[in-house]
DNA sequence: CAGTGGTCTAGACCACGGG
DNA sequence: CCGTGGTCTAGACCACTGC
């Protein structure tokens, strides 16, 4: 069986169909009734397809009318955002990175709370830095826990991609959650960004866990602004968007 | 009839549970259909109160096995992301904002792209100051489109929450795209913001819809770094969050 | 193996939008 | 008023996990 359920081969065809313009933008997509006769599926198949389009913010929903269709929304799946190496290439560059420091320490506060890991037990710290067709992008702190380190130890320090490799091993992310916000830049971060300590950054933290919920990796980006943003869609259907409020001098960083 | 669907309801309960730790973190919730019986309902309502659960990222699930309660994520709705003053309050401070200055002018390129409005059309462009418990914010530079910009209009300066009125109104968002990035504070930002020329922000460019896919605002804020953060979670089941790559002179700025 | 969530069906009724 | 999407039901079969 080619393994990919009925409704999310749908979901793409009707989203190549959208990216082609067939119907919009502002245009109204066929009734569910038509979609379910024109796949010859039930409704609720239809639904479940029109469900993927509505939460990636390519379409809206109102009852008593049709389904409209948005602008152009930013298109990237899950894998995308996951890993620096697969969204580089996406937009033409050529990712590149390189292993700077690496090595195991005892966890410290933040990292056996996000890892969700007892105290005294091992992380494996790796910093790297991230180019973008050669030049530097960003500077990529990451705390494994022990399996996960593991895998990542022996790689070759110029690795392109970890996060592939590691799912290639059986490790699956299925769930992140990002944080992101500004920080000056430190000693570490101005040598190999190649910027002025004090330089403003641009920051993701983020946390990643795999289907059962157990924390895979803890990592702290920071970006050279200028070139890189992060596009967030929200809606009435989800809501993954929050605005934190932090003290000044917030710890987890 | 109260309005509030079966199966939000239930997902509010459970929300409720999980909050107050009544599984985990790290625990399983009962099955799906332990959940059904208990609620008296079908297994289908069920599932959609734990796809609500899912995408705001409190509960992993795979085949095979009970969800899994992940840790405490932030939870927000919708409205409280959409609304300064309402986020303002949920966090205790008091939102306080004024206008600083307003008027109509001609849309230009950005706006007409960004509100899908013709070449000639007005907009009603404001520029306001937040404040955090008297403490400046953010400096938001919004422009609305002709109908919500007649409504905007004759607010007094002093209104701590436009959002509100329009909702009041029967302005109705749906939709938002979100797009975060770093910015350096030109002369207004530095004079409102009290900060120095060339510090650097935290940037929300952000556009609005309407149920039909009308546009409402699209604004953008600059917030005072240090006290505030993003927060955003994908995971397989949807991704809202997408990573953008602009040329170093990006205009719709 | 039994139990779980993932997919899918074929119905039903209702709330809402627009002519 | 009709057509739409939103909600809900009661079933079915399958894929997967974990014992």
């Amino acid at each position: 069986m080619p393994a990919e359920p009925r409704y999310r081969r749908i979901a793409e065809e009707l989203r190549q169909a959208i990216a082609e313009h067939a119907y919009g933008p502002g245009g109204r997509l066929p009734s569910e009734g038509a979609l379910a006769e024109r796949y010859a599926v039930s409704r609720g198949t239809i639904r479940q397809a029109l469900m993927l389009l509505r939460h990636d913010g390519l379409v809206t929903s109102r009852r008593g009318t049709r389904r409209v269709v948005l602008d152009d929304a930013p298109v990237q799946d899950f894998a995308q955002m996951q890993s620096f190496a697969r969204w580089a290439r996406s937009i033409g560059e050529v990712p590149d990175g390189a292993v700077i420091r690496q090595g195991w320490h005892p966890a410290d506060d933040a990292e056996q709370r996000q890892l969700r890991i007892t105290p005294g037990a091992r992380v494996l710290r790796v910093l790297r830095l991230r180019h973008l067709s050669g030049r530097p992008a960003m500077l990529e702190r990451t705390s494994y826990p022990e399996p996960v380190g593991a895998i990542v130890e022996p790689l070759p320090p110029d690795t392109v991609s970890v996060t592939e490799f590691l799912e290639r091993g059986g490790v699956a992310v299925a769930d992140a959650e990002h944080t992101i916000d500004l920080v000056l830049a430190d000693a570490e971060d101005a040598e190999h960004l190649g910027c002025a300590v004090g330089d403003p950054l641009l920051r993701e933290r983020r946390r990643t866990t795999d289907p059962a919920g157990v924390p895979l990796e803890w990592s702290q980006d920071r970006y050279l602004p200028g070139s890189i943003a992060f596009v967030v869609h929200n809606s009435l259907a989800s809501t993954p968007l929050t605005r934190h409020h932090m003290v000044p001098d917030g710890r987890d960083g």
